[in-house]
DNA sequence: GACATATGGATCAAAAATGTCTAATCGTCT
DNA sequence: AGACGATTAGACATTTTTGATCCATATGTC
């Protein structure tokens, strides 16, 4: 596992700038593989197609993506700190490094068509993540979900999705993370203990 | 000429930026009339080919540039301090802008070989420009070239040269501006008038 | 309606990109 | 030196893209 994927990993980070700067489609198999300072033919020793060499460079930013939010999920803080900072590691990790937002739409159109599976997959990891976290708050009394009427499963499930809206909406820069703060102060209020309720 | 000019502007405009993003080569018929907003068959009514439309862009950019140059020359102040102005004005105009240094080269040889005419001449032109604020400047006494024994022609010749090496081996960024300052400050001292010699 | 201009789409040849293959080269090991 | 695997340059057929032209239609102006 060491050869292999050393020698994918270090064409796949030669190729994720030059994806980032022209785009999927107008990104070559030449370009990647002067930018790797191999050549072509190797290339496809490893990969056999544009596509496939795409994918592994999707599943890879995703999978290190994913490994930064679990990190701010388990770090100490209050579990609105902790969610901030894990959807923060969201999008940076997944759209912050695709560019001026130029090639942006196009790359994601590019990971949603020929990786559809793994983009949905990090959705789902994250929304369990954020489950995970959200039961573990309730457990511990630092969150009292009663009020609300609702269940973690749900309200991490909003969370996802507001994080989404917002960031379309507002775009990607510092009015998403106004956005977000704002959000997670609402959320702070409506899920704060009532004083004095279960102390056994 | 208001009708097509503004046409034409418009469109060169708008194609501009795609050439610096993506190079000469990259960048496609489609790319350009999507930028300015027109049809592809609208682009070929104004300019017969991509050769020709590119020839436009550098030769506009080539001419708003010697404007720059000769006003930074016109302007007043020491000699030297107005020749460092002009060719900072004739770096910056046409290669500043051509972007992060990664289609720099691209569009530079592109420029080189579809339209050397129009780079030759602005060199050609910023020498004239050179040689008549040095002949002026030596005319007022402001420097003395016998010392160097040398023209007011030759002296010029060697600041252009000087610069494009200083150029070639600095890049562009704060390096080349501070080889500039000291090649200006060597020349300032060899130029030097000698005290009392010359007042009739 | 007459007129000029812009557009989408069809079309064709030329250029480029993908993916495959082979012979040659390189580096390493014994 | 010779053997071996990895890497490469380059040729290749195939598919896609692009450049460029043409036309029939729309859009707006006089």
């Amino acid at each position: 596992m060491n050869e292999t994927d050393s020698k994918t990993d270090l064409i796949l980070d030669a190729a994720l700038p030059v994806f980032v700067r022209f785009g999927f489609r107008k990104t070559t198999m030449a370009d990647i593989a002067r930018a790797a300072k191999i050549s072509r033919a190797s290339l496809y020793l490893c990969f056999n197609s544009k596509e496939e060499l795409f994918r592994a460079g999707s599943k890879r930013a995703h999978s290190r993506t994913m490994n930064d939010v679990k990190a701010a999920l388990d770090r100490p803080g209050s579990i609105f700190d902790r969610m901030t900072a894990a959807i923060r590691a969201f999008q940076e990790g997944l759209i912050a490094p695709f560019g001026d937002g130029h090639n942006a739409e196009e790359l994601f159109a590019a990971s949603n068509e020929l990786a559809p599976d793994i983009a949905l997959e990090a959705r789902t990891r994250l929304l369990d993540l954020l489950i995970t976290a959200l039961s573990e708050a309730e457990k511990n009394r630092e969150i009292d979900l009663t009020a609300l009427q609702i269940q973690a499963t749900e309200l991490a499930a909003l969370v996802v999705a507001a994080m989404n809206g917002i960031k379309h909406t507002h775009g990607a820069g510092p009015e998403l993370e106004g956005g977000i703060r704002l959000f997670m102060a609402l959320l702070k209020v409506g899920t704060a203990p009532q004083l004095g309720q279960a102390a056994p």
